[in-house]
DNA sequence: CTTTCTCTAAAGTGCACTGTGGCCAGTGC
């Protein structure tokens, strides 16, 4: 198979690590990367282009790396990489995973005690060996036996939004087989959680020996761990574990219900099962003893909800944290769903360290059928990400109420995603903030304060009448870094009193704020929006994750800011801020 | 390594934070 515009970005971007180990000119490092985006970003087919050495005149790639690049298309490999890799050994890649280790951290433990994986790391940390080290003190140490810890802990968990793509794929794969009946992903997937360690399929088959045989043949999977005739469990190229248990067309409803969970969930729902005097299993209903009633016909999983006297209830919110008192009352809320989305905030351009003009966003907005999209590029202070001074801002300000003149179906907002600085004070000034729409202020650095000067930071902010939301409450990146300490609760409450929105950031690597807030904060009065926090006209699509996961925090339509109407969204934002929040 | 240029040599994102080591280096945003 030919290489990909991906694989190449790859190879390009390893040289960059290894060049940086080994201390070479950071200028020479930075053009390998940038070498990598322009790569990964450009406007027709590079990898053609390489083959052919028709890389003339492209920005970003100069004479060695046309060479490097056609090398690479036209043979698939690149002998400059090859030798460089073989300088290194494979582990080595590993520790850079590890927060607070880079190149030159790495470089050292390396050169002077051999560490080349997590694994030696963790020996030279805990024998003393690396307190030897410059650089390396008690304090360090210990962040780094944290930092392995953290990464362990993480190991075989995977994002949503990681695997969402391949775990359709497959879905689809399986429906595709003439002797599948029903076919669904059950399990923490379905309930749509924010990490994940496997892939639960669920098949209704007359023929569940082919099914397995055919499920472990997939082109998605890398090997087979086991493949019995009703069940099997195969893994990814990307170590995520995938089971499929095959099941008769009559039991697939107990089947899906059962494997859905969550196991809380599960053992609830049997209890009360009992109560109607039937046991519940995967299997079905077993009438307990000689004074049950008959075991009640089940066609689909709604049924086994219904015959319990429970509404139906989505699989989202079975995680037995009130559900099922909800169902049994007939209070499950009507939950939003991706159709209600009429707008979003939270959006970067080119401007910034968006990968796609304000045109191009506005466009793929348009075509995603959305009535208005906000642009929030970042403040002067996120220098490495391009951040905008006043007088750059401004003339952006200025370009999109030009572009606005060119539809009457669809405006863009204009915004900011501004720094929370260090005391809670906002990285523009009151007059500039004035100018715009609305504003997301967010946190981009001293993650470390405690957890009282991190709220006070936060409520300070809030109370700044300018500011309309929080982006990314915690900040957490999934599996890979926890948020900063914040008491959730006490900004929950300032954000109704002052009218300030916290965001469902869905970037997938976030997810923040997380959905185990949600429901609390809803109860309170709170709204949300649910903000994709897009880079790339295609991160627009991060909104079906929001979605997901605000339904996982009960959310409705009338909880989130951009299920309104274009209209009613402009009206809101002239509200001044304590009059916003719903009652 | 690439771009730019008083065009074959120089400049090329800046800052805060942290921890350590003795006032700076590395990391991350």
């Amino acid at each position: 198979m030919a290489i990909s515009r991906d694989d190449i970005a790859a190879v390009l971007d390893e040289i960059a690590l290894l060049l940086e180990i080994k201390g070479e000119n950071p200028f020479k490092t930075r053009a390998y990367r940038n070498g990598a985006e322009t790569v990964r970003n450009y406007d027709g087919d590079i990898v053609k282009k390489a083959a052919a050495n028709e890389l003339d005149g492209i920005k970003g790639i100069g004479k060695a790396l046309q060479e490097k690049l056609h090398e690479l298309a036209s043979t698939g490999e690149l002998k400059f990489h090859q030798n460089l890799r073989a300088e290194f050994p494979e582990g080595l890649f590993d520790l850079f995973g590890i927060q607070g280790l880079g190149p030159k951290k790495v470089r050292a433990l390396y050169d002077q005690l051999g560490v080349d994986s997590i694994e030696a790391l963790k020996t030279a940390c805990t024998d003393g060996s690396a307190a030897g080290l410059p650089g390396f003190g008690k304090k360090s140490i210990e962040k780094l036996l944290e930092a392995i810890a953290l990464k362990e802990q993480f190991a075989d968990l995977f994002r949503l939004g990681d695997i969402a793509p391949i775990a359709e794929s497959m879905l689809e794969n399986l429906r595709q087989h003439p002797d599948s009946l029903r076919v669904e992903i059950a399990g923490s997937y379905r309930r749509s959680k924010e990490v994940l360690h496997d892939i639960d399929f669920l098949v209704a088959t007359p023929k569940p020996a082919e099914m397995t045989e055919y499920f472990s043949q997939l082109p998605e999977v890398d090997s087979v761990i086991v493949c019995g005739s009703t069940k099997a469990s195969v893994r990814l190229a990307n170590g995520l574990q995938c089971d499929l248990r095959a099941v008769s067309n009559e039991q697939f409803p107990f089947a899906l219900q059962y494997f859905s969970g969550s196991k809380e969930h599960n053992v609830a729902l049997r209890s009360r099962a009992l109560k109607h005097g039937w046991s519940l299993n995967e299997y079905g209903f077993t009438p307990k003893d000689k004074t049950s009633p008959a075991a009640p016909a089940v066609k689909e999983e709604a049924d086994i909800y219904r015959i319990l006297e429970l509404d139906r209830i989505p699989p989202e919110l079975r995680e037995n944290r009130g559900e099922i008192e909800a169902a049994e009352a007939g209070e499950i809320p009507r939950l939003v769903e991706l159709e209600n989305l009429r707008g979003t905030f939270h959006n970067h351009t080119t401007a910034s360290d968006g990968k796609n003009t304000l045109e191009e966003m506005a466009e793929a907005a348009r075509d995603l059928g959305l009535q208005y999209l906000g642009i929030a590029d970042h403040s002067k202070s996120q220098f490495q990400a391009n951040g905008l001074y006043p007088d750059r801002l401004l003339k952006q300000v200025a370009a999109i109420q030009e572009l606005n003149q060119s539809w009457d179906d669809f405006q863009i907002f204009t915004g900011t995603e501004v720094d929370i600085l260090k005391d809670g004070s906002l990285d523009f000034e009151d007059d500039v903030l004035e100018q715009l729409d609305y504003s997301v202020a967010s946190i981009h650095g001293s993650f470390q304060l405690p957890e009282k000067e991190m709220t006070a930071r936060i409520i300070k902010a809030m109370e700044n009448p300018h500011v309309t939301m929080i982006g990314h409450l915690t900040g957490r990146l999934l599996l890979r870094r926890e948020g900063y300490a914040v008491d959730v609760d006490k900004v929950i409450d300032c954000a109704i009193r002052t009218g300030t929105i916290i965001e469902l950031n869905c970037n997938p690597r976030r997810l923040d704020m997380d959905w185990r807030h949600w429901q609390r904060a809803r109860d309170k009065g709170l709204m949300t929006s649910i903000n994709p926090d897009a880079h790339a006209t295609e991160q627009l699509q991060y909104l079906a994750y929001g979605i997901r996961l605000a339904r996982k925090g009960w959310l409705r339509r009338e909880d989130v800011l951009n299920c309104m109407t274009l209209d009613e969204v402009q009206r809101w934002l002239k509200l001044p801020k304590e009059q916003r929040m719903r009652a």
